[in-house]
RNA sequence: GAGCCGGUAGCUCAGCGGUAGAGCAACGCCCUUUUAAGGCGUGGGUCCUGGGUUCGAAUCCCAGCCGGCUCACCA
């Protein structure tokens, strides 16, 4: 028998204990408080000796003889409860002396202020209204300082629920992406933008360079993959005439973990009939100019070292190949061709010194492909303060408008900041052959082994052939602007359940 | 997928060839305004799993599982 398990039956003998006194922790349904913690401990003194009610999880529990103390947290806020017996009564006395750090109770009394001056309340009715089964890892605190805890990663991801009790942080970065996201939408909402659901279970995982995860759909008898974009379901709503859409969903992608990525992640995609990607540009700046206003209130976001990260002025806009030849020193003529490339590279290894990232040019079997590796190693870790990085090569661009003065060259940026990519946009290709060809050579990437080529999807073009506007489009990965906007260092404290390998129990 | 690091009590960690420790949490007693409450006492561990080396393994070796970091791939 573990230690754990003898633990969990106190616990269980204490509740045993509670119910014979006519406490059932879990028979009581609702329990209605006077205001937050923090409502009452604002201007407190006015307030001495009114009757409140309160109800939070106790944090801290010490036990004086016939008296004692209990902090109850709302999450938000905490307050100190006095518990005495000659207020409570004997069986009341008891519950409270049956209390565990991690139960829930509510607590009905005067405020007042104890002898050392900390706002409490004189607890005259005390009700438990859950018992923890299980020890609650709240460290000690004192003066802002936080002894022990949890800190365990593996532990903090696995159980979020003590995360979120016993860090402060945690929660704080719950609720920033919950006010990040809700922004988004006001921000798209305002400009006349309609939210939309489109299906998850696709028979063509298409609208990115990814591999789907396949499931079964009984019903129909047949294998169905989870959705890897929102791109080709909303262009078909353009298609049907509605102007302004998009939609803020869970996609998944059957890739590995990292910091910055997991294989389910959420992805707003947003479409706008009758503009471009220098449209899409002013959408996103606009949007990330909004969300950091409402959210944080400045737009110029504190990162740590003293960083700023700027969303005040438009975004710094370079070209592709400029930047390959300015921090690469490869040449458009080198680019012409995949030959021309591969002669003027050499076959060496190339690295970054600066990074330590590297290429090998004679494992980059398409010009585009390379041209995207070089980008990445060169000019990548240069981006920092947002940027647009736009012209990206036609091969890994299949649903990106050609360029008319550019050939091998289309219509499409990507944003970066500190580093990374943001956010991936284009004029949409309404023209419904060149739509064809594009998937056709991708077909042909595919026959080749490429299995992240983009399939056919004769539904989408049967929508494009009835007629599509010229369009804008834009996806923005809302875990990555959560953990930008934050300042958190990994994809994982943004997302509260990350994917991860199930935990051998012994105890089941 | 590769390399490096880690997994010891509920939590945070120490121990790194001689048979398991600390703080907090827990349990008992004392204490009716404490706050990392305090005092006295007590219990609690397949040292991730499975092999191997050794008189003896938490400790050394091998394999595996899970996690973290870096790299690869992608958003």
């Amino acid at each position: 028998m573990s230690d754990e398990l003898s633990l969990r039956d106190l616990r269980l003998q204490k509740l045993a204990r509670m119910r014979e006194l006519g406490f059932d922790p879990f028979a009581v349904e609702r329990f209605e408080s006077t205001g937050s913690a923090n409502d009452l401990l604002a201007d407190f003194d006015a307030k001495q000796g009114q009757a409140v009610a309160f109800a939070g999880r106790v944090v801290s529990h010490r036990l004086m003889g016939k008296a004692g103390f209990a902090h109850l947290s709302d999450g938000d806020g905490k307050i100190q409860g006095y518990f005495k017996k000659d207020d409570l009564g004997e069986a009341a006395w008891e519950v409270y002396q049956l209390l565990d750090i991690g139960d829930h109770v509510g607590v009905q009394g005067e405020l007042f202020r104890t002898k050392t001056g900390e706002p409490s309340i004189h607890v005259r009715t005390l009700v438990p209204l859950s018992k923890a089964l299980h020890t609650i890892p709240l460290g000690k605190e004192k003066e802002g300082q936080q002894w022990y805890g949890l800190t365990d990663t593996e532990q903090r991801y696995r159980h979020r629920n003590l995360d979120l009790i016993c860090n402060p942080e945690a929660r704080e970065m719950l609720i920033r992406r919950a006010q990040i996201t809700r922004e988004v939408r006001n921000y798209l909402d305002a400009r006349g933008y309609l939210e939309v659901e489109t299906p998850i279970l696709q028979i063509v995982a298409g609208g990115a360079a990814a591999r789907p995860f396949t499931t079964h759909y009984n019903a129909y008898d047949m294998d169905v993959k989870l959705r890897i974009s929102l791109e080709l379901y909303l262009k078909r709503l353009i298609c049907g005439d509605i102007p302004k859409v998009y939609e803020i969903g869970r996609v998944f992608r059957n890739e590995g973990v990292s910091n910055r990525h997991n294989p389910e992640f959420t992805l707003l995609e947003f479409y706008e009939a009758y503009t471009d990607l220098e449209g899409m540009m002013e959408v996103v700046e606009g949007m990330f100019r909004h969300v950091a206003q409402a959210v944080f209130g400045t737009t110029q976001l504190a990162m740590r070292d003293g960083f700023v990260l700027d969303f005040s002025s438009p975004w710094r806009r370079v070209d592709l190949l400029d930047e390959i030849e300015r921090l690469a020193g490869v040449t458009r003529a080198d680019l012409a061709t995949l030959e021309s490339a591969h002669k003027a590279l050499g076959d060496k290894v190339i690295v970054n010194t600066a990074t330590g990232k590297r290429i090998v040019p004679e494992e980059e079997h398409n010009l585009g492909g390379l041209i995207e590796k070089l980008l990445e190693v060169f000019v990548e870790p240069t981006l920092i303060q947002p940027t647009f990085v736009v012209g990206y090569p036609i091969e890994t661009s299949p649903l990106a408008k050609k360029d008319p003065n550019r050939p091998g060259i289309t219509r499409r940026f990507e944003g970066y900041i500190l580093g990374k990519e943001i956010c991936n946009a284009f004029s949409e290709i309404n023209d419904p052959i060149d739509q064809r060809e594009r998937f056709e050579q991708q077909l042909g990437a595919r026959a080749k082994g490429d299995d992240e080529a983009h399939p056919m999807d004769e539904e989408f073009i049967y929508a494009l052939e009835c007629g599509m506007p010229p369009t804008g489009g834009c996806g923005i990965g809302i875990d990555r602007m959560a953990m930008f906007l934050t300042g958190a260092e990994v994809l994982r404290e943004v997302i509260f359940f990350p994917t991860m390998k199930p935990e051998s129990r012994e105890d089941d």
